[in-house]
DNA sequence: ACCGCCGGGTGCC
DNA sequence: ACCGCCGGGTGCC
């Protein structure tokens, strides 16, 4: 098996091809230090932050003098198990951060590290605490890592061979270089140890960690004459920064000059050669910033040797080519991906060579799969290999593209350059993207660049690629997709562009790659490149995992290596220790440029929104429909107040919310409470499931009212929520800690009944009911309904451009929606939380698109999709419902209003006078000022009782 | 001479 | 390696 791994190691690296027992059955270095991070995976090395710390040994480095890996004082080393070697299958080998071997474990020692290691019940560290000068052996402190569960076997594994795990500072303890080395992380140290940053502390620097990186970065740049649109100033910040990182010569962070050595100051490695810069980084500016814009910018000012590309006409290229071109590339076809317009001087079908003489434009070439209608072909014999009758390019021509300058030097080829970080005939920039995205580049490749500009983009997607690295090689620019890049790449045959030597490689939403198991971003890590770059809106979603292959991309010496990546960053960081957070911070810092849409420039936000008005729409209740919601509000203050004087008011919280929501439900259109039965009354006789049935009824009322429950242990939104049989909802994980702690006795924090973890009911989640179609039959509308349809009729009169949301949190109402929207022949489309991942999209993508009879309203959910959805078609929201939390209103609002919002947003928010409504409204604006005074009120008493209150004013009781 | 002692050769796993 | 271990040389003092 071939890994990128291999390759990773063995380009920088000349010792990793040591190869010291003969070629044949025995593995070279680097092979060994693979195949342990390779068998390691989903393991100890996977989970670093679920291990513990088992104890620590003095241990011994024996046979130095055969092997030139040096280590320094305080120096990190790892420990590579050689089931192969041949004279002991225990040997355990050690190697400096470079993967440069040191020499081996004492042979006794090897043998239980051999065991622990095999069967992966810890994970083994190793510092040098002094051993410059040894000439044979020298000292290592070895610490032993892994899950709780597998201490014992450690410990007695280790005991049967005669050696004892200790905890601190054994062995003297003078471990050089203070504040930094293996004795910051033994756990009961007396020792000056930092005080561990609370679970709190650390996410809210986590969150952090990307805000605003952008301090010092202020310095503008003008875009090359290349770039035919004017930078807004954030963007020639941008480019600024990118220029500066991708010609920078800086050692790259945590590296010194010292004694003519190169030191890194956080492993304590030094060495010779001086550790290539890193010249790229993270772009992760808030969408909507321009980070196409940006990079096209880079790519034309940056162009070459650290020079703009130049417009001078060239006498290749006549002023009339350009105009000849404009006319052959009507944008309709390209906006269709349709192409009529095909040209036989297409790269694709002419020889390089006479693209060199004729001075051919270089024609981007979309190869839709769908699309064979197009394309006379010609000369296809000289490559029939890769002929498929199915699929052929589409070929088009774009203003921007053009035969590249003469250049004699031979192009880029990975194999002819020896070393990547030399600026040899690199040329070439390759992008790869998503295939979502892949129009927008090649749409804003041409609106961005001049005319003239003699710029060669090739598309390198679709069954008729042109696969020859040498051609490749010799673009300007080569567009591809992570899939292709991936295909290409586990095919047995070669990848081209992993045999191309890129002058600058770009990962559009490059947080795809962070599933570093992943075959595409195996193949993104193999590329070559001297100057990489990530863009990226969202680099970290989940945890600090996802930042590590962002590192091993930009070929960060040395966490492109997963193991110090962990030990020096990660690891550190989840335990709290503020030196590792420091360290991650100015790691992040010194590569990544990230503005938001809040971020100012010279004292202004870099991207002026539109506007946004709110208006509270009130609406009136018709005689009958008042009639009947008095009589449901009064049945519902009966019983409320009956649980007011009783005391009971919080025992029987889930049965109070139901009858707030069915006044709440009965406010949109009373057929909606028609469905839900009552969940009120009657607990006490019922067989086990029938009171199982109706918790969970609860719960469903509960959670899929939108009321934004919170839990009652942790405060916090709830989280796998489950229902007691005393009918209180918690998480999960919450309540159940509590059942554990209290054991026979636990009791509802809520109400104090008894509670046991077999009695709680899960939340099966959103199951729409299948009653549509009794509403169908008898349709009628309701105040608010009818509120809603004149507006949405007025609108469409005065505007028909114009999009609307209508969000409810009550998906039945949006059910109920549709029939009059229907009815007056409006296009809709709708998005819940019900609806997969494809249909989502589907529904996302219909309502986007802004061409003729496309939908004009969204059915919109209040709680679905998450900060990333993006509704900027519309214009108009209407808030059928008020929430109970202001700011799900506000977030929802948010998704339409945000960057590439082009015009002023309009918010409608229907209140039924006289109503539960109403006095939602002014619990909303008093928790508003509550949070505006950073006033959350921090404990559960105090909570139940602003609750207890807030239900007194509803109920106006 | 089936030991002790001496001193040279030697040395990871 | 300023060690330990091995194995050959040697053998009163």
């Amino acid at each position: 098996m071939q890994f990128p791994w291999f390759r990773r190691f063995g380009g920088g690296l000349e010792l990793s091809s040591i190869d010291f027992f003969g070629t044949d059955q025995t593995e070279t270095l680097s092979q060994a230090i693979r195949r342990s991070a390779e068998d390691t995976t989903a393991s100890v090395e996977d989970e670093p932050e679920a291990n513990v710390l088992f104890g620590t040994i003095q241990g011994s480095v024996v046979g130095l003098r055969y092997y030139t890996g040096v280590v320094n004082k305080g120096e990190m080393v790892s420990l590579v198990r050689e089931p192969h070697n041949p004279y002991d299958r225990n040997a355990v080998m050690v190697a400096n951060v470079y993967g440069s071997q040191v020499g081996h474990i004492k042979r006794q020692l090897a043998a239980p590290m051999a065991h622990i290691m095999d069967n992966n019940l810890a994970k083994v560290e190793g510092v040098v605490p002094y051993g410059v000068n040894n000439t044979f052996t020298m000292p290592v402190h070895l610490s032993f890592w892994g899950k709780e569960e597998n201490k014992e076997a450690v410990i007695s594994e280790l005991n049967r061979h005669g050696f004892k795990l200790g905890l601190g500072s054994k062995g003297g303890g003078q471990v050089a270089s203070p504040g930094r080395t293996i004795d910051q992380f033994f756990a009961p140290m007396k020792k000056v140890t930092a005080i561990p940053l609370t679970p709190e502390q650390l996410k809210n620097a986590f969150d952090k960690l990307f805000d605003d990186l952008m301090e010092d970065k202020a310095r503008e740049m003008e875009a090359g004459e290349a770039v035919s649109t004017p930078l807004l100033p954030h963007q020639k910040q941008a480019l600024a920064w990118m220029t500066a990182r991708e010609n920078s010569t800086d050692l790259p962070p945590f590296w010194v000059e010292k004694n003519s050595l190169y030191l890194n100051v956080l492993t304590n490695f030094a060495i010779q050669e001086r550790p290539e810069s890193v010249c790229g980084g993270i772009l992760a500016d808030d969408m909507g910033l321009g980070k196409t814009l940006t990079t096209i910018a880079l790519i034309l000012t940056n162009f070459h040797n650290g020079k703009p590309l130049s417009l001078e006409s060239t006498p290749f290229f006549p002023e009339s080519m350009a105009t000849k071109r404009k006319k052959t590339a009507p944008k309709e076809n390209r906006e269709k991906g349709v192409e009529e317009t095909v040209t036989e001087e297409s790269p694709t079908t002419s020889h390089s060579k006479r693209q060199h003489e004729d001075s051919v434009p270089i024609v981007i070439i979309d190869s839709d799969d769908e699309d064979d209608s197009a394309a006379p072909k010609k000369k296809a014999k000289g490559k029939t290999e890769e002929k498929q009758p199915k699929t052929h390019p589409a070929q088009r021509k774009v203003p921007c593209s053009h035969k590249k300058k003469a250049q004699k030097k031979s192009p880029g080829l990975s194999k002819s350059s020896s070393k990547p970080g030399a600026s040899g005939g690199a040329r070439a920039t390759l992008i790869v993207c998503p295939l979502s995205v892949l129009s927008n580049w090649l749409d804003q490749f041409e609106q961005h660049v001049h005319a003239d500009a003699k710029l060669s983009v090739y598309l390198y997607y679709g069954a008729e690629r042109k696969r020859e690295s040498r051609f490749l090689a010799r673009q300007d620019v080569v567009l591809t997709t992570y899939n292709v890049l991936s295909s290409d790449y586990g095919n047995k045959k070669s990848s081209p562009l992993h045999d191309v030597s890129w002058l600058r490689v770009v990962l559009d939403e490059g947080h795809i790659i962070r599933n570093p198991n992943a075959l595409q971003s195996k193949a993104v890590l193999d590329l070559t490149a001297e100057r990489r770059w990530i863009l990226s809106g969202t680099p970290i979603q989940n945890s600090l995992k996802d930042l590590w292959m962002l590192i091993s991309f930009l070929k960060m010496k040395p966490f492109d290596v997963r193991e110090w990546w962990n030990r020096v960053i990660q690891r550190p960081v989840t335990l709290g220790d503020t030196k590792g957070l420091k360290d991650l911070q100015t790691l992040v810092k010194g590569i990544t440029l990230r503005r938001t849409k809040t971020s100012k420039v010279g004292g202004r936000t870099v991207v002026q929104l539109p506007e946004r008005r709110v208006f509270v729409q009130h609406v009136a209740l018709s005689e009958e429909e008042r009639r009947e919601y008095e009589a449901v509000k009064r049945e519902g203050r009966d019983i409320i107040g009956r649980y007011f004087a009783e005391g009971t008011v919080l025992t029987n919280y889930a049965d109070v919310l139901a009858i707030l929501v069915r006044l709440r439900q009965f406010c949109c259109h009373p057929q909606l409470l028609r469905s839900s039965t009552s969940a009120a009354g009657a607990t006490d006789t019922s067989t086990p499931s029938e009171l199982r049935e109706r918790l969970i009824k609860k719960i469903t009322l509960v959670l899929g009212s939108g009321s934004d429950e919170e839990c009652a242990v942790c405060l916090e939104s709830l989280r796998q929520p489950v229902i007691t049989y005393c009918a209180h909802v918690y998480c999960k994980a919450c309540i159940c800690e509590v059942i554990r702690s209290e054991q026979q006795n636990a009791k509802c924090p809520l109400c104090r009944a008894q509670i046991k973890i077999q009695e709680l009911v899960e939340y099966p989640g959103e199951d729409e009911d299948s009653d549509s179609s009794d509403t169908k039959d008898k349709w009628l509308s309701s105040s608010k309904v009818d509120a809603l349809m004149s507006n949405l009729l007025r609108l469409r009169q005065e505007d028909k451009s114009i999009k609307s949301l209508v969000v409810s949190q009550f998906t039945k109402f949006l059910s109920l929606l549709e029939i009059p929207l229907k009815e007056h022949g409006f296009s809709f489309t709708r998005l819940d939380g019900s609806m997969s991942q494809r249909s989502r999209t589907k529904a996302l993508q219909a309502f986007q698109d802004s061409s003729q009879g496309s939908p004009s309203i969204m059915l919109l959910s209040l709680k679905a999709g998450g900060v990333g959805l993006n509704l900027t078609a519309a214009s108009r929201v209407f808030l059928m419902d008020p929430a109970w939390n202001p700011a799900a209103e506000d977030q929802c609002v948010d998704r339409c209003h945000r960057l590439g919002q082009k015009k002023d947003v309009v918010i409608t928010k229907f209140i039924v006078k006289n109503s539960v409504e109403e006095n939602m409204v002014k619990i909303q604006r008093k928790k508003q000022k509550l949070v505006e005074k950073a006033f959350g009120g921090r404990n559960v008493q105090e909570r139940k009782q602003a609750r207890i209150e807030e239900i007194r004013a509803l109920m106006e009781l």
